[in-house]
DNA sequence: AGCACGCCGACT
DNA sequence: GTCGGCGTGCTC
């Protein structure tokens, strides 16, 4: 007879730990899934095994036993691993680890599998002609896949220098030897060019594509022929990590800096660290690519953690794109009050003449910021989560961006009375309206949130500029990743203050990410394109660093102040959410929290704990929250993550209180 | 989180 | 007498 540690498939933090069975089931394995008799009902429950063990570490009151195996679903040995791991990472339950690897539901009713990407042609297409500089990156890559040696490589290649091409030499690479590949991109939806490519080269019936839009019934699917083996190679969005794989080979991470990598809901996992942590267990490598590393890549490069590998020409030598700062407030000492200066105007009307296309990126959705009274000063704000609303012309209401929340815009403000009630600031809407007044001949379409909600428009959209019949795409940061066309004459970054102005200690890296990923649609193919970066704050060093495109006087600048204050990557920033629907008692929750905490680590660790303060989104759905952020150095990891873990217990066992307790290490955005 | 147990009030 | 209200506490 033998015992097994088990994880109980019951989402609750008091039954967060590992029971233990008795089994007489040979063979069983860390992993498995199994069916127990749970609590006094002893109702059947699924179950995961943890280990196998030939005696309890305690006493048992009632053992019971193991009923049996589930034959359908088992997961590596490996996975227990990283769930354990994530677990203590990121404050989470054993079962919500588990939950990410486990296909949700239950086989579908229907049998069929119908096939993705039908519209694709299945014809394998040639490798083309490798540059010497992918040459010599899969050089440095492929060795390692070769050795089964566990590698995190840093691809930083310059817009349009083929890292594609790389990625897709090294699934074949993994293929050749019997091991799995997962490609990670973004955003699903903006990714269809390199499914096809991938579909392309390796067939659509050797790949799956794992996203959270899929049905139940998809995803098991997909699930399935993963773990049938079947496929060894996975397309997706982030969850797509998750691909239950025998062994891996390579995990790569295309726009490695790419927020969506982060996981803002249980559990607030990071892409990345799952991914090489994954690949640690596997001996396999991890390629991350980008245009522009996110600032704790490149640092981790530095420090000789990560293997760079530059790329440094774009492909056809095609060059780089002229790029020109405009100091709007010279435009308005000139009297011009329009949004659009002299020189995009007239850079805008020489690209229409020359039949070339031009992009507008703005970073914000919306016809304007926000609604507000001239008379008094009175802003319309959301009931329920007390932030401004946006004004959308189209349905002449204001808009919660965080509820969804809609309302009537009043004729008169509620406040004074007076009637000039107006909106503030400019949107993708006003921009669109603007560009259409100035440029009458011009073909104009509007790429962002609320253009693309219904399914299939960001391809129409994305589509028809592909096929030259739009002149001027106005978008937000949707336009400055998925787009790869080649008579882009133009790009006009409309106002680079607004992302600069966000108050969080990424917004420089941010807005040098988006003007400098903006900037590298412009001038595909032989043209040399145009940018125009327009902003009230010329002289700020990401704006500087972004124009010249330069990444290492970015780097260097940018470094140099997460050092002094002690940001990522030099800690982790780990935001405790304390929210409660009576204000007061959420207040002193956090108070509690802090207090908590403190005791635990000590006093004089103060210092590193901000807050608590009103969270950003301060209410949400009748919540408020209070927020602690808490700025851990590596040095103090173990003693911080066992305090934050009692503070959690602690918190939660106060049930009388009907409050909510949410830790989310180095979240993206303090949303 | 569930879910059984239990101790009290209301109803056939 | 017995059905069912939900408050309480435990789950290998």
């Amino acid at each position: 007879m033998k015992y097994v540690n088990v994880i109980i498939d019951n989402s609750s933090d008091h039954t967060d730990f590992l029971y233990t069975y008795g089994t007489e089931i040979p063979g069983l394995m860390p992993g498995d899934k199994v069916i127990v008799p749970f609590a006094r009902g002893n109702k059947l429950r699924d179950a995961y095994v943890h280990s196998i063990i030939d005696t309890p570490e305690k006493k048992i009151k009632r053992l019971k036993y193991v009923v049996e195996k589930d034959p359908e679903i088992s997961l590596s040995p490996y996975t227990i691993d990283v769930c354990c791991w994530m677990r203590e990472r990121y404050f989470c339950r054993y079962i919500d680890a588990i939950k990410c690897f486990t296909p949700s539901g239950t086989a579908p009713k229907r049998r069929k599998t119908k096939p993705l990407f039908q519209d694709i042609s299945q014809e394998k297409k040639v490798p083309p002609v490798l540059t010497g500089e992918q040459t010599m990156a899969l050089e440095r890559i492929l060795p390692s896949i070769e050795r089964n040696s566990h590698r995190v490589f840093l691809i930083h290649g310059v817009t349009s220098s083929g890292k594609t091409e790389v990625y897709m030499r090294v699934v074949e690479e993994c293929i050749s030897r019997n091991k799995a590949a997962i490609m990670l991109v973004p955003e699903i939806s903006l990714t269809t060019q390199t499914i096809r490519r991938f579909i392309g080269r390796f067939g659509a019936d050797s790949i799956a594509v794992l996203h959270s839009k899929l049905s139940a019934g998809e995803r098991y699917d997909q699930w399935m022929r993963i773990k049938k083996g079947q496929v060894k190679i996975v397309i997706g969005a982030r969850s797509a990590i998750f691909a239950p794989f025998e062994k891996i080979g390579a995990i790569i991470l295309d726009e490695e800096h790419e927020t969506t990598y982060k996981s803002d809901m249980t559990p607030k996992y990071d892409t990345m660290e799952v991914a090489i942590q994954l690949g640690r267990l596997h001996n396999g490598v991890v390629v991350l690519g980008s245009a522009t590393p996110s600032l704790s890549t490149t640092y981790r490069a530095e420090i000789g953690e990560y293997e760079r590998i530059r790329l440094t020409k774009r492909y056809n030598e095609a060059p780089l794109p002229r790029v020109e700062i405009v100091d709007m407030r010279e435009e308005l000492k000139q009297g011009n009050k329009s949004i659009f200066s002299l020189e995009l105007f007239r850079k805008i009307n020489q690209c229409l003449e020359q039949n070339q296309q031009i992009i507008l990126f703005l970073n914000r959705r919306g016809y304007s910021s926000f609604l507000s009274c001239r008379s008094c000063g009175y802003v319309m704000r959301c009931k329920d989560c007390n932030i401004s609303l946006t004004y959308h012309k189209a349905e002449n209401k204001g808009i919660c961006h965080y509820c969804g929340h809609r309302e009537d815009v009043p004729t008169i403000c509620p406040d004074c009375g007076s009637k000039y009630i107006k909106h503030f600031g400019t949107g993708t809407e006003k921009v669109e309206e603007m560009a259409a007044e100035a440029f009458p001949q011009a073909v104009i379409d509007r790429l962002d949130m609320d253009t693309t909600k219904r399914k299939g428009s960001i391809d129409r959209i994305l589509s028809r500029f592909a096929k030259g019949k739009t002149d001027i795409l106005i978008g937000t940061q949707l336009v400055a990743k998925g787009l790869d066309f080649a008579n882009v004459g133009l790009v006009g970054i409309v106002s680079a203050d607004i992302s600069l102005n966000i108050p969080d200690y990424r917004s420089p890296e941010r807005t040098f990410q988006l003007i400098t990923q903006a900037s590298g649609r412009a001038g595909r193919g032989d043209l040399q394109g145009n940018v125009i970066i327009q902003t009230y704050g010329p002289e700020h060093y990401a704006i500087q660093a972004a124009a010249n495109q330069d990444y290492p006087f970015f780097y260097e600048t940018e470094i140099h102040m997460r050092k002094q204050i002690g940001y990522p990557p030099y800690s982790d920033l780990i935001q405790l959410v304390l929210s409660a629907t009576n204000e007061e008692e959420a207040r002193s929750g956090a108070e509690k929290v802090k207090d908590a905490f403190l005791r635990r680590v000590g006093r004089n660790h103060g210092v590193n704990v901000l807050g608590p303060r009103p969270a950003p989104m301060s209410k949400i759905n009748n919540l408020y929250r209070f927020q602690i952020l808490v700025k851990c150095l590596p040095e103090h990891w173990e003693t911080y993550q066992q305090a934050l873990f009692a503070v959690k217990k602690k918190v939660l066992a106060e049930k009388e209180k009907e409050w909510f307790f949410s830790i989310d290490v180095n979240p993206y955005g303090f949303l």
